[in-house]
DNA sequence: ACATCCCCTAGTGTATGCAAGATCGTTTCT
DNA sequence: AGAAACGATCTTGCATACACTAGGGGATGT
């Protein structure tokens, strides 16, 4: 998302609401904090319409929460409730893998494979960008390995809320390399086919991230928000 | 949804999403189908801006495509996707289940026990309505049990999308004495505190009713309804 | 006849205006 | 003085108006 900003979509209200989105997942935006939409407008130039859409889109997404004729709050995002969101993200991959190892086809499974390896240069040269990009790009795969178009979309947008904080989660030091870690033995386990043991694998890769993040966010926000 | 239409909420989007997203669940609306937003404002007395609102709505739910510039069309409802939704759904309730059999305290055992023996009485008379409502609450009672209100959220909103299907899936005669039956082993399990045992009844459950939607609109479907 | 280009139209994306509801301060009554 | 009621103001929800893009149909050239 931050990676490829090659968007030629010049659609005010999807520019709004990325940009509302990075802020809130990125803790720019205080949770509770009311959002004016004419000062939203302001903002980014534009008129009230396409915000009020941006924000709509949010509270699909549950980053905001609107309240009916009271107008929109950021949503509360306690450390307890990106723990939740973490754990089912972790479901959902581990959900997601377990399917893909019993029913990838051999081509997805070498594409994995491939995807796997070349992660390696970037760990090496920590590259965080570079390593998130083909991050993604296994996470994906994956996704399309379980032959089910909408658990696919539904991870995928799952895994866009979360965007940000996986990123963050990836600066801690030494964190890229265990992560490639990690990956080879879920991707082991797809190879053997063990779906079980893969999702076992997969839970275990974004429990450790959570734990990264909560390390990183813990060093740098001894501030209470609610 | 259907239980409780006692809805105060005087929001024109609101009551327009909820009408399309019933006609689209209920067939009314083909897929593939342009959603032309002027005309739907006329249908229903309002302009074009609560049209939006509800088809961004409906959208950030995948029950209508966006194309940019392009409008709105019905989304895709083949028996594949449908297929496929159930199969997300399923294993977002066995994820629900397993991690409920491990974490429930035991008021909310007791509770969803006490629901499951309410619901004996709805079978016997045949109840659909009320069997629905009861089995509403059985599994919403079960997404609670995980202590994860995210997770619970994202479940509540998945099943909402598949609440048509469900209630059409229980007119099956005979259905709801066979669904009470699976309910009861997936009790048991959670009793035991055997989530993965859980997990797997779960699993069968929603097979169950996929399998017999399927074969309830297998039997209508042949009409083409435009 | 077929392909290409251009214009036209239908329909979306955005801006602005207006009315109803919510919040908050003030006033008034007990 | 405290509480309830009232009104001013601010913000949302909806309607209307305008701009711009995409797709189609027709004309033109080969």
């Amino acid at each position: 998302m931050s990676s490829d900003d090659a968007n030629p979509n010049p659609l005010l209200s999807e520019r709004i609401r990325i940009a509302l989105a990075d802020e809130i997942t990125a803790g720019t935006l205080v949770a509770g904090q009311p959002l004016d939409e004419q000062q939203i407008g302001d903002r980014f130039g534009a008129s009230r319409t396409p915000v009020r859409e941006a924000l709509r889109q949010l509270a699909a997404a549950s980053l905001v929460e609107i309240r009916p004729r009271r107008g929109a709050i950021v949503a509360g995002f306690t450390a307890e409730r990106i723990v939740e969101m973490f754990e089912m993200t972790a479901e959902i991959e581990a959900m997601c893998v377990r399917l893909a190892a019993w029913r990838m086809t051999p081509i997805e499974r070498s594409r994995l494979a491939r995807l796997h390896d070349e992660s390696e240069e970037m760990v090496a040269n920590n590259d965080i960008d570079g390593y998130d990009r083909l991050n993604w790009e296994f996470h994906r795969t994956i996704y399309e390995g379980t032959h089910n178009s909408f658990l696919a979309e539904q991870a995928i947008a799952l895994r866009d809320r979360m965007a940000a904080f996986r990123r963050t989660q990836l600066r801690e030091s030494g964190r890229p390399v265990r992560s490639r870690g990690e990956h080879e033995k879920v991707l082991e386990a797809i190879m053997r086919g063990d779906g079980e043991e893969a999702a076992r694998c997969m839970r275990a890769h974004m429990f450790n991230a959570s734990i990264a993040l909560e390390r990183l966010t813990a060093k740098r926000e001894p501030t209470s928000n609610n």
